[in-house]
DNA sequence: TTAACGAATAAACAGTGTTCAGTTATTGGA
DNA sequence: TCCAATAACTGAACACTGTTTATTCGTTAA
């Protein structure tokens, strides 16, 4: 049957080919600027023919919003190789932030935009992002074996910290961080960072 | 002149009809859901109409989330009756988080969305979001006073505290915290916050 | 060779924000 | 009271958006 197994090689580097463009525009001009006819010219088909291989635009920006997570994730891994449990959960709260500043673009599908939600919903596929909060929880629970972050619920102390990251990550991804000069950015960012560092 | 008052109260009387009907819609059917032609027909004028008071539909929801910071401030201000700073200081935060909770359109707009934010950067009036990062600033000065917070730079401590808050908020706003079954969500909410006071 | 099937297309649909020539209403002076 | 000038308003049209579908084309298997 290699008849069919062409078929589903040709299909599955058309997905390919229709998710690198995506991409492509996705990086170059933002979210809201990538329309269906520009992903289509970019591969050379007409717009009908992305619907054969994805159901709509969501989805498409479903895949991408996984690929975002995989990045992150090797990214979050890059870190565990830290063998002091509180230096390591403080590089990997940096981490977190680096990775939303250097893509933002990626954060935003990721966590803040509401289009890949809903497509998460049906595919309950939020596996990805549960991969990495688990990494989170269980670099707590070391620094709890090192002697801090007593009488403090894991899953609380995991949320919290998540919400931290997060409210720096998402406050510079939607440029809510005007009040300061740029270049004293970098240094606030920083700086908060080390202020929770207070809360161990 | 009392023509030409005429004319300006008409005016503004009827911008004012323009943002209670896209207000009215935002808060039905949420901010992608109100279309330029839906406010139109609420007060029953034509489309064209809206462009001849409001530059564009970003002016709109510009003007509305102004509307928001205003009861965003007085919430804010209902908290400075608590007389011990620290208690205070919780507070602030709670109220924060209340806001946005029960007001999930306005919060989105003043915070997240992207919309808006175009036209604050013409008007540079993110004034009314100030007024309130001020307040906050005072309320840990006077900790400070109190005693704690000590070697803690305040923009530090309010950038910090303000992307917490932010955090719990904005994953709230934009369901991301699915993770959690939802009768466990408030308590991990009130749970963060109680975690960050650990931080004084 | 031909019938069947799958892939790709292009036109069309219903919707969006925005513009602007044309119409209507209101005004203030003769 | 009449009438020009001005202001207010309209709705059709434009250039887009995501999505659907009848039709065409190329490939495959008998």
């Amino acid at each position: 049957m290699s008849a069919k197994e062409r078929k589903q090689r040709q299909q599955s580097e058309m997905r390919e080919a229709i998710l690198s463009s995506a991409l492509k525009l996705f990086a170059e001009e933002g979210f809201e600027n990538v329309t269906m006819r520009k992903i289509a010219t970019e591969i050379e088909y007409s717009v009908g023919t992305l619907y054969l291989y994805f159901k709509d635009k969501n989805e498409i920006f479903f895949e991408l919003h996984n690929k975002g997570f995989s990045e992150f994730y090797k990214k979050q891994l890059s870190v565990q190789k830290i063998k002091a449990p509180i230096d390591r959960l403080a590089a990997h709260g940096l981490a977190y932030v680096e990775f939303a500043i250097d893509n933002p673009e990626y954060y935003d599908l990721m966590f803040i935009s509401r289009a890949p939600a809903k497509a998460i919903k049906k595919n309950k596929n939020w596996e990805s992002g549960l991969k990495t909060y688990n990494l989170l929880k269980q670099n707590i629970i070391e620094v709890k074996k090192a002697g801090k972050f007593k009488n403090v619920d894991i899953e609380v102390a995991a949320f919290s910290l998540w919400a931290f990251v997060h409210g720096v990550s998402s406050l510079y991804v939607r440029e809510r961080i005007i009040l300061f000069p740029a270049d004293s950015l970098k240094e606030i960012i920083t700086g908060s960072l080390g202020f929770l560092q207070r809360a161990y």
